[in-house]
DNA sequence: TTTTACTTTCAAAAGTTTCTGAAAGTTACA
DNA sequence: TGTAACTTTCAGAAACTTTTGAAAGTAAAA
């Protein structure tokens, strides 16, 4: 297979990975290109390479940097900005866990405090308590090792969890 | 908080957590109502209490019933199917791994073998090789620890776990 | 201070996904 | 076999998300 061919087919299913992940497209193909570049890349680079607009460019690059996926790089001599990918594959799983966490975990955790308010005095409210019991049992628990998770080091975890399967 | 106010918010809070995980919001707002409610529900009153049109409810029930997180239940002497829901949390999250899992690392397994066909002889060439080495190794451990968790039973991984995480 | 090289914003356009409801299909019983 | 009760399908409509590009913003260098 040619380097080209190669090149575009990882950026063509990253990019389908990362919208299933909360990350869209764009945002993904940047990351991919990114990722596999020996070199940082400038945004009007990755503009040409990926054949999109200035406006979805830019606005991707800040999204990757803001998630801690990518990050800025200057060259010394050079006014433009130019753009390097995180490359440790735990460090960008734990990226993305950090803002799913926050982004999801944490509202629905807010949410079954609120509504484990409810009386109840009949089955169907029995039935209900129970059920936010059960989640927020889950909930809790899922937050709790996530945490743990983001923050053991790549070491840690990946020998215990390894120890733990084999 | 009144029961039908937590209901509402529950629904409406599963429907927002399950777009963000590849379910579509009708599908888990169907999910929730089945799991808060103690009998099982028929197509014509899910649709009611969603105020959702009739080819919606029936697609969605048979998306959810795809992924083994509701099942068909007939009630003896009535013509018309009914729905429960899974109420086991680890059931349903194993369930939804198993859908994932099938949907979206495997396709990636399998593109990431392809393009490791590529010939390294320049340095960018050899930086995606690289690359692409180290998401194999990462997503072939996702695979088998994926494939561990999803055969063992609660029990065990909760235990294990929160032994590994305590 | 003016020019130039870049970055950012945002409203409208394009693209994608989800939902609707009428029509067709199925099944069970009279 | 006919009819009524229920389920499924699908094409178009609606809702939502992403992308574009022109215009505005910013800051270094001339």
């Amino acid at each position: 297979m040619e380097l080209d061919e190669g090149k575009q087919k990882f950026i063509q299913s990253w990019g389908t990975l990362g919208s299933n992940w909360g990350i869209n497209r764009t945002m993904a193909q940047i990351h991919a290109l990114l990722l596999i570049c020996p070199e940082a890349l400038s945004a009007m680079e990755i503009k040409e390479q990926l054949n999109i607009s200035m406006g979805n460019t830019n606005m991707n690059i800040r999204s990757l940097i803001d998630w801690g996926l990518v990050y800025k790089k200057l060259k010394p001599g050079e006014r433009k900005e130019f753009f390097v990918a995180e490359k440790d594959m735990w460090e960008v799983v734990k990226k993305i866990v950090i803002q799913r966490k926050k982004r999801e975990l944490e509202p629905v955790i807010k949410m079954l405090d609120e509504i484990s308010a409810v009386q109840g005095h009949c089955e169907e409210s029995d039935e209900f308590c129970k059920v936010v019991k059960d989640i927020k049992l889950f909930s809790n628990k899922a937050d709790s090792i996530l945490d743990k998770l983001i923050k053991a080091d790549s070491n840690w975890f990946m020998k215990s969890f390894i120890n733990l399967i084999k």
